[in-house]
DNA sequence: ACGCTCGCATCAGGTGGGAAACGG
DNA sequence: CCGTTTCCCACCTGATGCGAGCGT
């Protein structure tokens, strides 16, 4: 309502900014300079913010009353080299956290340990460190106490699933929903500020995408011309910092559509070109009771941009294995798993109940993992061994694999860290995806983002894939429509033990544990820039060449990797569980009603 | 008698697949 | 001719409405 409304008007600032990216849309991906592109705003400062996709800095924590401070990283997380071209205004990284624990320490004590590193980020997370240091740099908002915001990716396990086969979402005209969708928790608004939540697609790279080859290669420029409406304002919007830091911010009705004409429904519609990356930007702009943007003083407004939402739009899919993981985890495409497992589990086609040892595909169905591992972390980390290195493989090899061949992912899946980081801009190799940058990143993150989709529950935001106890992962989350697959009905889900654990009595220790959150897992993201709002479409594209040569690739093999997203959400939860003294609404077993409802209570 | 809860049926909407249509 | 886009299909989920059953 507020926010569609508020969509042209009251973000004129954004769209200022977005001019603004417009004349620097261009730069490659590959380029190695682009990292360095990413700059860190500081706040106010301009939307030029964007974080070097291969660096990405680690912050130090500035010792701050708001434990989730220390992560909010001005600085630059990561930032896809890629998205630093178009990023509107704002841009943090997200931070990673570092891969996965070590199974044994999965457990809540684990993450102190994490959260202290977080403090030294570049202790906690080596692999992150050379880049991920950066976040030291971050600048924490000035804009004051409340400013400080920190974002979480709550179904960051599946969007890593997808992103690990380079995520296709697919365009209609009439509209097609993200899948996965958005999801986030926030953290560290003024609870009595107002702001509006929105999120832009902006171009991710300037090049136009055809799959070939069984991957995904660029062909000729993207079309910077694109016309249309690329914000989606949360329908809740605005509405205060408790409002949002409350629950789980889902972004699920947002359409993408490439009717750069239609006219109803703008405000659920984004318009993007087929065959072109994007890269989703959340932002959050403080504004008056009413709803419009403060221009008085310092513009507040930060953006957070997560690598690992990147995606290829079209108006078909390209790739199978990307096919499969949406009719996999997305419960609207239940119809097709049946197909699915004829297709990838030749003979088991019977298997009611799957476990989670079966085919890889099995793992993404199954959430058996999962819901062992709801009771505590070090559960879920016991039993996630195997799906951390599924985590981890993802973010290794990601790119090469889900790209070049996405066969072979499974053997390579083992390496979770990608140097890439590293050396500057990762993006070194890859031009074409551009992974790599971000899977260092990633790895490391798992666990954070796991850990928050626990707590986040509360799922009154995801009006379809919410399930009730479950909603948190619906979010994303490919772990519910998992579960509920056909084969497995009788899963245990249902009966999943609330989290029992209490939550940390005090203020001071729900701070310590979303730090250990963000730092052990990275999981926060943030990388927030103050800086107006800017939002806009900049991209527009043009034309783009032409041939394409869709290929459906492989099927062989699907993902191994569900499972691992499936468990870090439920880590989270787990954790949110701990922290349940917080908790307001307790509802079922959401732990993470208990982890906003921190929030809520002032 | 009234109010509440539960179960079932219905409807709207979302999903990917496949074929046809479209365009370069 | 080839690649991309559009349309239709069957299937599924979620929301809603209605009635029956139960308790006060």
């Amino acid at each position: 309502m507020l926010g569609g409304e508020g969509e042209s008007s009251t973000f004129s600032t954004m769209k200022e900014a977005a001019d603004d990216r417009r004349k620097s849309p261009a730069v490659d991906v590959e380029d190695p300079a682009a990292g360095s592109r990413y700059t860190e705003h500081g706040m106010g400062t301009d939307r030029s913010y964007y974080v070097p996709p291969t660096v990405s800095k680690q912050t130090q924590e500035i010792p701050s009353p708001c434990s989730f401070i220390p992560y909010s990283p001005s600085g630059t997380v990561y930032s896809p080299s890629s998205a630093g071209r178009y990023p509107s205004s704002l841009h943090l990284g997200s931070v990673l956290p570092p891969t996965g624990f070590p199974p044994s320490t999965a457990g809540r004590s684990h993450f102190s340990p994490a959260y202290q590193l977080g403090q030294s980020p570049g202790c906690i997370y080596p692999p992150y460190t050379s880049s991920g240091s950066a976040l030291s740099n971050i600048t924490l908002p000035s804009a004051g106490p409340g400013m400080r915001a920190q974002v979480y990716l709550c179904n960051r396990p599946l969007w890593l699933k997808f992103h690990r086969h380079q995520t296709e979402m697919i365009i209609t005209k009439q509209g097609r929903r993200m899948f996965p969708f958005l999801s986030f928790n926030m953290a560290g608004l003024n609870l009595t500020a107002h702001y509006n939540v929105f999120v832009e697609v902006v171009l991710a790279d300037p090049n136009h995408w055809r799959f070939q080859g069984g991957k995904w290669v660029t062909c000729g420029k993207a079309d910077n011309s694109s016309q249309g409406n690329k914000v989606y304002i949360h329908p809740e919007s605005p509405n205060t910092g408790a409002h949002w830091m409350r629950q789980e911010i889902s972004f699920s009705k947002l359409k993408l559509t490439n009717n750069k004409g239609t006219s109803h429904n703008t405000s659920q519609m984004v318009v993007l070109q087929s065959l072109h990356k994007y890269q989703p930007r959340l932002h959050i702009v403080e504004v008056t009771e009413d709803g419009v943007e403060d221009i008085s003083g310092d513009v507040k407004s930060q953006s957070f941009t997560f690598p690992e939402n990147q995606f290829i739009a079209v108006t078909a899919y390209q790739n199978t294995d990307i096919t499969q993981l949406k009719i996999d985890h997305n419960p609207f495409a239940k119809g097709f798993r049946d197909n699915y497992d004829s297709m990838y589990t030749a003979p088991e086609n019977d298997r009611l109940t799957p476990s989670p040892t079966d085919s890889p595909r099995a793992h993404q169905i199954v959430p058996g993992a999962r819901y062992a591992m709801q009771p505590l972390f070090q559960d879920q980390f016991v039993n996630n061994l195997p799906q951390n290195r599924f985590y981890n493989s993802e973010r290794a090899v990601p790119q090469t694999n889900s790209l070049l061949s996405p066969q072979t992912e499974d053997a390579a899946s083992q390496r979770w860290f990608v140097t890439s980081m590293q050396g500057g801009n990762g993006t070194s190799t890859s031009n074409k995806l551009d992974l790599t940058p971000y899977e260092g990143e990633y790895s490391s993150s798992l666990l954070p983002y796991g850990i928050k989709s626990l707590s986040m529950q509360t799922s009154h935001a995801l009006s379809y894939y919410p399930d009730s106890p479950f909603t948190t992962m619906s979010a994303g989350w490919g772990s519910r429509a998992a579960y509920q697959r056909k084969v497995s009905p009788s899963l245990p889900w249902s009966t999943r033990p609330s989290p029992t654990t209490g939550f940390p009595e005090d203020l001071n220790k729900v701070k310590a544990q979303i730090e250990e959150d963000v730092n052990g897992s990275g999981s926060l993201i943030s990388s927030w820039t103050e800086t107006q709002p800017s939002a806009l479409s900049l991209d527009k594209a043009d034309s783009y060449s032409t041939t394409c040569k869709r290929r459906r690739l492989s099927l062989n093999g699907p993902s191994t990797e569900d499972s691992p997203s499936d468990i870090k959400c439920e880590d989270m939860t787990s954790a949110a569980t701990n922290s349940s003294s917080y908790i307001k609404e307790a509802p079922s077993s959401k732990g993470m009603a208990a982890y906003y409802s921190f929030y809520t209570n002032p």
